[in-house]
DNA sequence: ACAGTTTCCCGTAAATGC
DNA sequence: TGCATTTACGGGAAACTG
C-alpha cells in the first residue's frame, strides 16, 4: 500500500493564493476498467505533515474542495482520472488560544514553507483494504500577489535540490546552496521558458559577476532571495520581457546582461553610432536602456539614456523609442543610434517592429494632427573643458557672421535625418 | 410613530456594491439620554419594499451586517447614534423557483433599480410600544465598477427630481424628463464637487446644444444615459480631471467643452500660436487635445492634435505635453502654441506645472544621459496647391545659395524656444 | 516604529445568463 | 448571437499584527 499507483498530473499548481480557485486532477496509473466506481478520491491539505503543528509552526489552512470524486473514465486513451475544480484555500486564524502546548515560532517567510497535497483513496477489493495515497510536489501559499516572485525562487530553489530524496518540506530552515551551474541553468531556463531564448554565455557571465565574489563560490539562498534581492530584480526583467519585449528578446536583439565596463569595451572600437540594449542594474522593477558610442569629438565617448520603465513602454514600444530617440547638442538635433551591435543597421533589426502612423483607423482621427510620443535628450557632452578662449555661443550675442556654410551643412545634416522627409 | 426622530447622517452611501463592505450611522434627533440604552436599531435591506417582490421584479439581496446596536453616546455634541461598519449585500441567487406567482420580468437595469435600507428600533417606554423607522435615501446595487457611471447617473437623476414628495423607487419605470436648466445644474455640480470649479455659461452651452436638439426641449433618461450616452462620455472627462488636470481645470486653463466650429471663431482673429485646450468629443473614455492657429501661410489655419488618453497623460503631464510640443514642418520645428486663449503666455499659465529636469534625486541615474517624453508631429500642412513653378526643396538639389539670413534667422528662432538653451 | 503579511477593493478580463 | 450582468483576480495600497 501506498506506492504510487496514484500520480498528480503534470500542470501541477506550483503558488495557491488563498482566496483564488485552483484545480489539480489525479490519475490511476493502472488503468483497470474493473475499479470504475469503486474508488473515491479525496484531497486533503498538508496531511501528516508535522511541520504544520511542532517544527516549524507552519500556518494551517482550510481546505475547500469538492466533494469526494469517483474516479472517471475521462481522457481519450481511457485512463482514469479525477478532476477537482474548484479547490481553494484560507488561512485559519486561531493560533493563539486553545493549544496548550505553545507553538513554535515560525522562522521562516511564508514564501519558504513547503506545502502538499495529498489525494488518499481507499480500495475494498476481495475483502482486503487497500490504502492509496498520491502526494503532490510542494507547493507554496501566499495571500497576496505581490509574494509572487518570493514564492516562485522558493519553487524553483527546491526543484532544483529535489532529487529522488524524500520531500523536505523544511527545506529552508537550513536551505542548501547551490553551484554556479545549478544558479545558471535555472536562471537560464526562466528566460527559455519565458522569453522562448535562454541566457548566452556572456550573460551568465555578467549574473556570474554580479552574484558572486569568487567564481567557485556556492551561491547561497539568503544572497539570492533575500539580502540582495537579486532574483526580485531578475524577475522584475522577466516581467519586462513578458510584457514589452518578448519578440525582440525571442530575437536576441537585446544583449541585456552587460554591464558598463564590458559595454565600453563592446562599443570603443565600432564606429559612432553603434549601440546596444541593456537592462538597468539599478532599478528595481525591471527597466531597459541602450548605450551608444561617440567618436565625433575626437574621444570615445559611451552614453546611456536613462532606463525606459514598464509604465513608459506601455505607451512608446522600444523600437519606437529607438527609431525616434533625438538627441540635441549645441542645438544639433539628431539620433544617435544608428547600428545594433555589432553592426546591424538599426531599421534592419527593428524596422518591422516600427509603429507604422498608417492611415488612422479611426474616421474621427483624421481631422486631427496625428503625433507621435518620441524621447529627446539635451546635451549630454558639455565640451570636456571648453577652451576659454572661444566664447560659448549665446542667444544675446551670436554673431550673424558665423561660418553660414559650415551651419547650414549641419541643417542639411539635420535633414537628412527626419525619415519623413520624403513624404513632404 | 413612524415619525422622522431617527436620521441617516448626511454621507449616506449612494452606491452599494455587492461583496464590498460599507457602513451607515443614524442619529437619534430627540437627544434625550433617558432613552441611552433603551434604543436597539437595526438596519433593514429593502424593508416593505413593494417593487421587490411583484412591481418591477428587482433583485433581492442578503443583507450582511454587525448586531443589532444600542444607540450610544458617541458624538461631542452628546447626540445618541449608532455606528454600522460591516455591512454588505450578496444577491440572492434563488428567483426561478419556490414560487408560485412568476415574477415580473424586470424592465429596468439594474442600475436602475432603487433600494433603500431602513431603520427599525423599537421603544419600551411607560407600558407603550413604539416603533421608530428612518430611511435612508435610494441607493443603487452594483456587482462590478464598470457600472459605477450608470448608477451615478442614476442616483443623481433622482436627486433632482426629488422634492419632498414620498419617494418613489420605481422612478426608472417611467423616468420623468429635466429641463435644461435642471440637467445643467446637474453637470456643473459634477465639476464643481469634483473639481473645484463648475462649467460657466459656454460650457453648458457647447454641452445643451450637444445634447438637444431645440433648445426649449426637455432632456430625456434615455438620452442621458442609454442612447447617446452622453453621461458616459461626461462621466469620462470627469475621471480625466479628476486623475490627470485637477490643479488645470481648477485655475480655470482648460476651456473643456468648444466645439470645433466656435474654436474656429475664436481663434481666427487671434495672433498665430494662439491656442486652447478641449475635451475630444469623440473619445468616450475622456481624452483631451488642444487647438492652435497659424496665419503663417497667409491663410488661417486652426489645427488640432490628436487627443491625449488618460494612459498617455499618465507618463506625460498635460503641462509638459504643451511645453515640448513639436511641429516640424518642411524640416522646420518648432512648438506652435504660444498663447493660451485669448492672450496668456503659455508659460504664465503653465510654467509653475511643468517638470523640472533638476538635479537627479537618484545617485544612480546620474550617469544617464536625462532625457524627458515629448510629442512629436509631421507636417500637417502640406501647402493646400503648391505653385508648379516654384520647385519644393529637396535634399539633394537644395541650393546653398538658398538665403542664408533668413534661414538662420529661423534657426535662431529654433534655439530661443529650446529653454535648454542657456545651459549648454 | 516597522517589516512582513494580509485584507481591501478598483478596474479589467473572462465567464455567465438571458 | 449579442448584450447585460456577474464573477474572477491581478495589482497597488491600506490595514493589520506581532
Amino acid at each position: 500500500e501506498k506506492q504510487p499507483v496514484m500520480q498528480n498530473l503534470p500542470h501541477r499548481p506550483l503558488i495557491l493564493k488563498t482566496g483564488v480557485r485552483f484545480k489539480m486532477t489525479v490519475r490511476f496509473l493502472a488503468n483497470l476498467p474493473v475499479f470504475k466506481d469503486l474508488l473515491k478520491v479525496k484531497p486533503i491539505f498538508d496531511k501528516d505533515v508535522e511541520e504544520v503543528k511542532t517544527v516549524n509552526g507552519f500556518r494551517l489552512f482550510d481546505f475547500n474542495l469538492d466533494d469526494s470524486k469517483v474516479l472517471d473514465v475521462d481522457t481519450p486513451d481511457g485512463a482514469m482520472m479525477a478532476a477537482f475544480e474548484h479547490m481553494s484555500l484560507k488561512e485559519k486564524k486561531a493560533r493563539t488560544k486553545g493549544s496548550c502546548e505553545p507553538y513554535v515560532l515560525n522562522p521562516l517567510m511564508v514564501t519558504e514553507e513547503l506545502h502538499i497535497i495529498r489525494f488518499v483513496a481507499v480500495l475494498h477489493l476481495a475483502g482486503e483494504t487497500l490504502d492509496i495515497e498520491a502526494s503532490s510536489l510542494p507547493v507554496v501559499v501566499i495571500s497576496s500577489s505581490n509574494q509572487v516572485p518570493s514564492a516562485w525562487a522558493s519553487i524553483m530553489w527546491f526543484n532544483m535540490l529535489s532529487t529522488s530524496e524524500p520531500m523536505n518540506l523544511s527545506l529552508f530552515v537550513d536551505p542548501p546552496p547551490l553551484s554556479w551551474q545549478q544558479l545558471a541553468s535555472l536562471l537560464s531556463w526562466q528566460f527559455l521558458s519565458m522569453g522562448q531564448r535562454p541566457l548566452d554565455q556572456d550573460q551568465l557571465s555578467m549574473l556570474q559577476d554580479k552574484i558572486m565574489d569568487y567564481p567557485e563560490d556556492l551561491v547561497h539562498w539568503n544572497k539570492f532571495s533575500k539580502d540582495e534581492s537579486v532574483w526580485i530584480w531578475i524577475d522584475g526583467i522577466l516581467d519586462l520581457i513578458k510584457k514589452h519585449l518578448s519578440d525582440l528578446w525571442q530575437h536576441g536583439y537585446i544583449m541585456g546582461f552587460v554591464n558598463k565596463q564590458r559595454t565600453s569595451s563592446l562599443l570603443q572600437n565600432k564606429p559612432t553610432g553603434t549601440f546596444l540594449i541593456r537592462f538597468s542594474e539599478s532599478i528595481r522593477d525591471g527597466a531597459i536602456t541602450f548605450s551608444w558610442v561617440d567618436h565625433s569629438t575626437g574621444e570615445k565617448r559611451v552614453h546611456a539614456v536613462e532606463p525606459y520603465t514598464k509604465k513608459e513602454l506601455s505607451v512608446l514600444s522600444l523600437p519606437d523609442a529607438i527609431n525616434h530617440y533625438t538627441l540635441t547638442t549645441q542645438g544639433r538635433s539628431s539620433n544617435p543610434l544608428v547600428y545594433l551591435y555589432p553592426d546591424t543597421p538599426k531599421d534592419a533589426a527593428f524596422g518591422s517592429y516600427y509603429t507604422v502612423p498608417g492611415p488612422s483607423t479611426n474616421k474621427n482621427m483624421k481631422e486631427y494632427v496625428q503625433r507621435r510620443l518620441a524621447v529627446v535628450s539635451i546635451n549630454p557632452t558639455p565640451p570636456p573643458s571648453p577652451p576659454r578662449d572661444v566664447p560659448q555661443m549665446d542667444v544675446d550675442t551670436v554673431d550673424p557672421n558665423t561660418d553660414f556654410f559650415q551651419r547650414l551643412e549641419e541643417i542639411l545634416s539635420d535633414l537628412l535625418e527626419l525619415p519623413e522627409w520624403s513624404n513632404l
